[in-house]
DNA sequence: GTATGCTTTCGGC
DNA sequence: TTACGGCCGAAAGCATAC
C-alpha cells in the first residue's frame, strides 16, 4: 500500500486558514535576494487548474494569478515537518512493515495483517483516510497492489483524497491503458528515448523485449522497465531507522565567486548539517558542498575522511577547503548557491544501519 | 570480469 | 523567450583490487 499526502504543504496552510479553501493557494519558497525571488514549492488543485506547478519561479506564478484571489504564502516546514510526523505516527500503526519516502508518502506493508486479501487492504485504507482526516484534517490519496510499485502508480491515480485498489489478477489490465510517464523512474528524458522507439503506453513498452532496453537504458533501468512493463517487482517495503544523508542548501545574497563573501553562509550550513547530525546521533564519513552556479548549473565536491565525525570544526573546516577546490576547479563562474551535505552516516555506538547488511 | 568503494549527477517532491 | 528552492535517495561514472 503507497499513502500519499494530498498537495500537501498547501493543504497544510488550508488546514491553518480554511477561509483559503476557496481559492488557488500557492506555498512558495522565498530565496531572499529580492522581494519576490524564489520557486513556487506546491500549490492546491485549484491553483493547478491555471498551470501552477512546483518549480515555477514566483514572478512568473504571479503574472498568471494576476486578478485573482490567488493566496501567495511562504512554505512553512516547521509545521509541515509535525504535521507529517503526527500522520506518519497513525500511518506507521496499520503496518506490518513502514517506509518513510519523504514529509507526504509512504508505503505499508499490510500483505500479512490481510492475509493476501485485497478486500481487507481496502478496508485498512479507507480506516487510514477516516482516521487521518478526523484528527489531522488532511486527506490523502492510497494505492493497493500486490507491490510497492503498483501501489504506488495506483494512489496516483486517483487524486486528491482517492483509493486505488489493484489485485493481482488486475495489473495487467490497469497497467496496460497508462502512458510510460506513469512508471516511477519514467521522467522526460526515458520518454522521449521511448518515444523514439514508437513506445508511448505501458502496454508498448511490455513489447519491448530485454536486450532492446537493456541497449537503450543501461542494465539497471533497463531490466527494471522490463519489468516494470509487466507490473513485476520485487523491493521490500523496509523500515528505514535512520536518513542516508543530511544536507542544508540556501541562495547567496548575490552571485559571487569571493570566498569571504560566500564563508559566513557556508559556515552557517555547516552548523546546521552539524546541528542535525548531533540531534539524530550520528557520525559522518563523508562531508560535501553543493555549488549552484549562476547559469544554475549544480556542482558537488566531496571528501571521505579518515575516521567518522559529529565535529563542527572539522565539518566547517573541510567545507571550506572544499569551496576553495572548486573556486579553484572552476574559473571565470560565479556561486549563486551554496549548500553542505553529510553522507556515509552511522549512529554513534559504531553500528552502521542494519537494512545495509539484509540483502 | 566482478566486486567494491568513492565522487558526481540525476530526478522526485 | 526570461524567470529559478531546498531538500531527499539513488543511479551513473569512474577507479581500484582481486
Amino acid at each position: 500500500m503507497h499513502a500519499d499526502l494530498d498537495y500537501f504543504y498547501a493543504q497544510c496552510e488550508e488546514k491553518l486558514n480554511p477561509t483559503i479553501r476557496e481559492k488557488p493557494v500557492i506555498v512558495c519558497v522565498y530565496s531572499g535576494r529580492t522581494d519576490e525571488s524564489g520557486v513556487v514549492s506546491t500549490c492546491n488543485y485549484k491553483a493547478r487548474k491555471f498551470g501552477i506547478k512546483a518549480g515555477l519561479p514566483i514572478v512568473r506564478a504571479k503574472k498568471i494569478m494576476e486578478g485573482t484571489e490567488a493566496v501567495f504564502l511562504p512554505a512553512n516546514r516547521p509545521f509541515y515537518e509535525e504535521t507529517s510526523e503526527r500522520i506518519m505516527e497513525i500511518l506507521r500503526k496499520y503496518a506490518d512493515s513502514f517506509e518513510k519516502m519523504g514529509i507526504d508518502e509512504a508505503y505499508l506493508d499490510v500483505s500479512e495483517s490481510v492475509n493476501g486479501e485485497f478486500n481487507q487492504a481496502k478496508l485498512i485504507a479507507l480506516q487510514i483516510k477516516q482516521e487521518i482526516v478526523q484528527s489531522e484534517q488532511i486527506t490523502c490519496s492510497i494505492g493497493v497492489g500486490p507491490n510497492k510499485l503498483i501501489a504506488k502508480i495506483a494512489s496516483d491515480e486517483n487524486k486528491p483524497d482517492g483509493l486505488t485498489v489493484v489485485p493481482l489478477d488486475e495489473v495487467s489490465s490497469f497497467l496496460n491503458e497508462l502512458a510510460v510517464g506513469r512508471i516511477p523512474g519514467v521522467g522526460k528524458k526515458a520518454e522521449e528515448k521511448l518515444s523514439q522507439l514508437h513506445v508511448r503506453s505501458v502496454k508498448e513498452l511490455s513489447g519491448l523485449n530485454t536486450n532492446i532496453l537493456v541497449e537503450a537504458f543501461g542494465r539497471n533501468l533497463g531490466s527494471y522497465l522490463y519489468k516494470a512493463a509487466r507490473g513485476k517487482d520485487d523491493e521490500l517495503v523496509k523500515d528505514r531507522n535512520q536518513p542516508v544523508q543530511i544536507s542544508r542548501i540556501a541562495t547567496l545574497k548575490s552571485n559571487t565567486r569571493d570566498v569571504t563573501e560566500i564563508l559566513p553562509l557556508l559556515t552557517e550550513l555547516a552548523h546546521s548539517v552539524n546541528v542535525r547530525l548531533v540531534e539524530e546521533n550520528l557520525t559522518c564519513k563523508i562531508i560535501g558542498i553543493i555549488a549552484i552556479t549562476e547559469n544554475l548549473k549544480i556542482h558537488a565536491k566531496s571528501k571521505t575522511i579518515d575516521a567518522p565525525t559529529s565535529d563542527e570544526n572539522t565539518v566547517k573546516r573541510c567545507s571550506r577547503e572544499l569551496l576553495e577546490q572548486f573556486l579553484q576547479s572552476t574559473p571565470n563562474t560565479a556561486i549563486r548557491r551554496i549548500g553542505v551535505k553529510l553522507s556515509g552516516l552511522s549512529t554513534k555506538s559504531g553500528q552502521v544501519d542494519l537494512n545495509h547488511f539484509l540483502r
